[in-house]
DNA sequence: CAAATTGTCCCACTATATGGCGCATTGCGA
DNA sequence: TCGCAATGCGCCATATAGTGGGACAATTTG
């Protein structure tokens, strides 16, 4: 299936991870699956044992070892969230002609982190390194869908304040924002309809890492004109996908 | 450093790994660490890439990939803490000639994993399968290490029941208990003075994974005369080095 | 107890990885 | 703005490093 890329011994050995990984611990399966000799897969499992990357019970069977894990950790921490994004939403920036955003939550408000302008020749307010309500924005939203229904209220109600000015644009009602946001749960992507800026609408959806939690979140903004309700129903499960696929390369594999 | 045992494509490869692991990025930095020429560096570089264990951000850098992260996730799934226990618990009885216990925390109490009887002669009651307070067993206790102090308090008291027989031996009265789990938790390994069983006394030590937490207990216990103070002393520093042998093979690297 | 798997060597052969080199790109510092 | 240093990418003759067949011992299973 891969093109010999002379490293053969390299990717045997790789290939025999995903084997045990796959729950194939017998020798005698792994050599099946590889195609290779016992001889030569002996070797192979020596020599991963002893680098830890797999853990042998002898006359039992193979697991994956604790460098694996070690290495796992490590691998979530190195994570550069931005750079790693930065061809996918570039890419959907491209697909769309609309500003994309990207950020994370950050002491129960969003943190944008980057935002690749669109080619409509309207320019946002939002810059990186700015802070926005969870509930009002499309960021924000799709963020929530991550976090326990249970808080939905609490951060619903910090972005309502008792003082806020009549004219400010603010998020649904309470029963009905709880029902919106339910619904958002399901389909995997959310909507901001001039709820933080009046005159944008944007569609978004969270970023999920290796351990399935939300730790980011993308954004389609655009001018109401641009955003039909139609399109932004197209829109959702494109911008739904550009965020999986980043998920992915941050770990997460698909339920 | 290593033996070479006719896998160097394979473990140079992993080499690799642990280089950019260790924070180099750069093919100049790997090239040289590793001793190889820049073409043979480039050519397993680009393999790992493919193969999603590394991720590539070109002119700028490698980076532990996805893949690893999603093989970390299975290697702590798959993690058999009985099997991979064994070999510890049996050498550390051996060397103690005592009774050494595996156990883990589930609802709130004690569950016996593995046991290794002793070779004093004398055999204690408890049992692979069985269950047992927190509060009143060295297990138990070094289980409690684990957890925020917050809970110590509830837990103490559920050991400790209104209706408890006064003759029931129990852990000490709660403002001597939270003083004495400051101190195990200073230490890195707890003590059970006859607080479960009388006459038997025992010491403890927490197991922690990958991730840090503390996901099980050893212990090594024997009958008072067996067991004075200076000798407890001196088994604690024991205990608690063959709990972290354990721990490393579950993916926990010391801090 | 026998059958099936597994762990461990050994060894001749050649496919496999090596590493030197050149060129086009890209990024960074001056 | 420019030039240098790293980097990405490909080619290729060479011999080294991995291959795979086989024999034997150790271990588990039933």
């Amino acid at each position: 299936m891969p093109q010999a890329t002379g490293t053969q011994t390299l990717l045997r050995g790789l290939a025999l991870l995903d084997c045990v990984a796959a729950g194939i611990g017998d020798v005698k399966g792994i050599a099946a699956r590889l195609g290779t000799p016992r001889s030569t897969t002996n070797r192979m499992l020596a020599s991963l044992v002893a680098q830890g990357y797999l853990h042998h019970i002898p006359y039992k069977g193979y697991l994956l070892g604790p460098k694996l894990i070690q290495l796992g950790m490590k691998a979530l921490e190195q994570r550069p969230l931005v750079a790693i994004a930065r061809p996918h939403i570039e890419a959907l920036a491209q697909g769309t002609g609309d500003t994309v955003h990207l950020g994370v939550e950050d002491n129960g408000e969003v943190f944008y982190l980057d935002k690749i302008s669109g080619t409509r020749g309207l320019e946002m307010r939002s810059r990186t390194g700015q802070r926005m309500p969870l509930a009002s924005t499309g960021l924000g939203k799709a963020l929530m869908l991550g976090m326990p229904s249970a808080r939905w209220a609490v951060l619903h109600a910090l972005t309502c304040p008792p003082g806020l000015p009549a004219d400010r644009p603010r998020p649904a009602e309470w029963p009905l924002f709880e029902e919106q946001m339910t619904r958002f749960l399901a389909q995997g992507w959310a909507m901001d309809l001039e709820e933080n800026e009046l005159g944008i609408r944007c569609v978004s959806a969270p970023v999920r890492d290796g351990r399935e939690q939300v730790v980011a979140a993308i954004s389609v903004a655009s001018a109401v004109p641009y955003m039909p309700e139609d399109r932004m129903t197209t829109l959702g499960p494109v911008v739904r996908a550009t965020a999986e696929a980043i998920s992915r390369d941050l770990g997460w594999s698909a339920p």
